[in-house]
DNA sequence: CATATTAGTGATGATAGTACATTGTTACCT
DNA sequence: AGGTAACAATGTACTATCATCACTAATATG
C-alpha cells in the first residue's frame, strides 16, 4: 500500500498494457517482436549490413539472415549489395516499411498526447522530469548490472 | 522535439528496461514469460483449476497443461484432485515458489524506491498522480479496444 | 598466399501456440 | 432411474518462431 509500490506496479501496468496494444498492431501481419526490432534499428541506424544488424540487436548472424528472409519474404525490407564489399549485404526498409513506422510514431505521438491529456495541467512538467529520471535511474541500474557480469 | 513524444518514448524505454530486467532475473531458470504469467496468476488469484487459468490468461485449455507441465517439472507448481470435482486439477503454488514470488516483489519494492528517490522529492506527489492517471486512461483506452472488437 | 570476415545452409532444439480426438466425470432432463 | 449433453484434462499432431552450432562459398586484407 505504500506509494512507492504502487508507482511500480502502475508502471509495469503502464508496461504491460503498451506491449498488448503494440502485440495488437501488428496482429494479422507476419510481424513479431523480433521482427519488429530488426525494423526499429534500421530506421535508427539506416540501411546496414547483416552483420551490423547481428551486432546492434545482440544476435547470432544466423538469426538475422532468417529474421531478413521473413521480413524481405513480407515486402518489409530490401536486400542490395554492399557497393565496395561483394561479400556484404544492405539491408534497407522498404518504402512502405518506412511509411508504416513513420505511421506507428504518429500513432505514438497522438497516444502519448492523449495520455498527457488524461494528467492535470499542474501535475505535467513535474511528471515529466519525474519519468525522465526515473529513465535515466534505471538506465544506469542496467548499466551497471552489465558491467558485473559481461557477456563472456 | 515536442514533450508529448518524450513521455511515451520514456515510458517506452521504461518498459523495456523492466522487461529485459526480469527476463535476466530468469535466466538459467526454465521460466519464461509465458510461464511466470502463470505463476503470477497463481499468486493473484491463488490455487485454481487448469481451466480457471485457461480463461484467464486467455489461452487454450491444452496450451495450460504443457505450462503447467514445464512448471511441476521445475517444482513450482503442484497438482491436487479437486475436492468436488473428479474431472478437474487444482494447481498450486509450491511453497519454494510463493518464497520465490515473494522475494520478487520484495525486489520490486526496492527498485521501486530506488527509482522514486531518483525523482525531486517536490515532483514525487505530482508523478505519482500523474503516472496513476496516465494508467487509468490506458486501461479504458485497451477496454474500449476490446469492446470494439470483441472475440468471436 | 594465408587468414579473417560476410553471408548463407543445414540441422537441431526449445517454446508457445493451435485443432482435433479421447477419456473419464458431472449435470441435467425426461 | 437412465440417457445424453456438457465439461476438464490430456494425447496426438501440427505450425511457427526464435535461437543455437557447424559448415561452405565467396571475398577482403595484410
Amino acid at each position: 500500500m505504500t506509494p512507492e509500490i504502487t508507482v511500480l506496479d502502475r508502471l509495469l501496468e503502464v508496461s504491460e498494457l503498451f506491449q498488448k496494444d503494440v502485440a495488437r498492431a501488428f496482429d494479422g501481419t507476419p510481424l513479431t517482436t523480433a521482427r519488429v526490432r530488426v525494423l526499429w534499428d534500421l530506421v535508427a541506424a539506416g540501411p546496414s549490413t547483416q552483420h551490423a544488424l547481428a551486432e546492434r540487436l545482440e544476435v547470432s548472424a544466423r538469426n538475422i539472415t532468417g529474421l531478413v528472409d521473413a521480413l524481405e519474404a513480407g515486402g518489409y525490407v530490401t536486400r542490395t549489395p554492399h557497393p565496395t564489399d561483394r561479400r556484404a549485404i544492405i539491408v534497407s526498409l522498404a518504402a512502405s516499411a518506412r511509411q508504416m513506422m513513420q505511421q506507428m510514431q504518429a500513432d505514438h505521438a497522438a497516444l502519448s498526447a492523449d495520455l498527457l491529456g488524461a494528467v492535470a495541467p499542474a501535475d505535467r512538467d513535474a511528471l515529466v522530469r519525474g519519468i525522465e529520471a526515473i529513465a535515466g535511474r534505471l538506465r544506469e541500474l542496467v548499466a551497471a548490472e552489465g558491467e558485473a557480469s559481461p557477456r563472456p
